[in-house]
DNA sequence: CCGTATCCGATCCGATACTG
DNA sequence: CAGTATCGGATCGGATACGG
């Protein structure tokens, strides 16, 4: 993606920044610190490498991550999120997820959330529409 | 769009929900309360009648808006945040905002920030570095 | 004022093959 | 393990015209 010069409004931007199809999923499996390559494609569901390569390039740029290279073999890099916007970033994918979780919920998709460890089976059995509202 | 029903995880449902391209643009002008067509369209520079309606209806099946029609001429509707997602994906976006703000400032795109008055020349002008990530 | 339909270029993204 | 290149179908979004 070229990345624009004469953006008339901050969210314009943000939009560019998440709008590619795995770009919240990545932040979010770097939120407990730096990760490799080959580890964010193992974790990330459905992903394929030039997908991974070519997003991760566009959040180094809008400086929502960092590369770091080690020399020597095997190669290894990290990505990790910048404290400024990928740290703030985060904040906001937190809360999208809830509301994520709350679709889910709300429309019985639970197996997802067990598998992911998201929720509990207490958790969801306990869950009533008006509980939902204050976890939320 | 078609909403899927097989979806893995939440930020994946997310990323349908916002993905469009002036889907979180609405969203944040109907913060203040409800708002016409016509209101929206006029408010939001550069967006056509026919993507506003395309996109409302997706954040209606997604649950964050809600539309009430009011009989008699002339015509009248209105959109606003539902109470559950809604209300809740617009704390999001404010982070969101606050991340493509500093985008803005560390690129000297002060320009847009002023004509929306969402900073004031004495605010942008104050600002060091290192009180950015204090305001974040 | 509100909503629908169509056409068409631009872009996204998945598959696949190949390099250091 | 990390990264680049290409190709083609699917989707997106802007323009435009028309209907309640």
């Amino acid at each position: 993606m070229k990345i624009r010069d004469d953006y008339t409004c901050p969210l314009e931007i943000v939009h560019d920044i998440i709008k590619g199809k795995w770009k919240t999923i990545i932040l979010y499996q770097m939120k407990d610190g730096p990760k490799g390559l080959a580890e964010l494609e193992r974790e990330i569901e459905g992903i394929n490498q030039k997908m991974l390569l070519e997003q991760l390039k566009e959040l180094i740029q809008f400086g929502l991550v960092e590369k770091k290279s080690f020399e020597g073999y095997p190669l290894h890099v990290e990505y990790s999120l910048t404290k400024r916007r990928g740290q703030k970033m985060i904040e906001a994918i937190t809360i999208m997820q809830m509301v994520g979780v709350d679709y889910m919920l709300e429309n019985g998709m639970t197996e997802a959330l067990l598998e992911k460890g998201i929720m509990s089976q207490e958790e969801i059995a306990e869950l009533t529409p008006q509980k939902l509202v204050k976890t939320l």
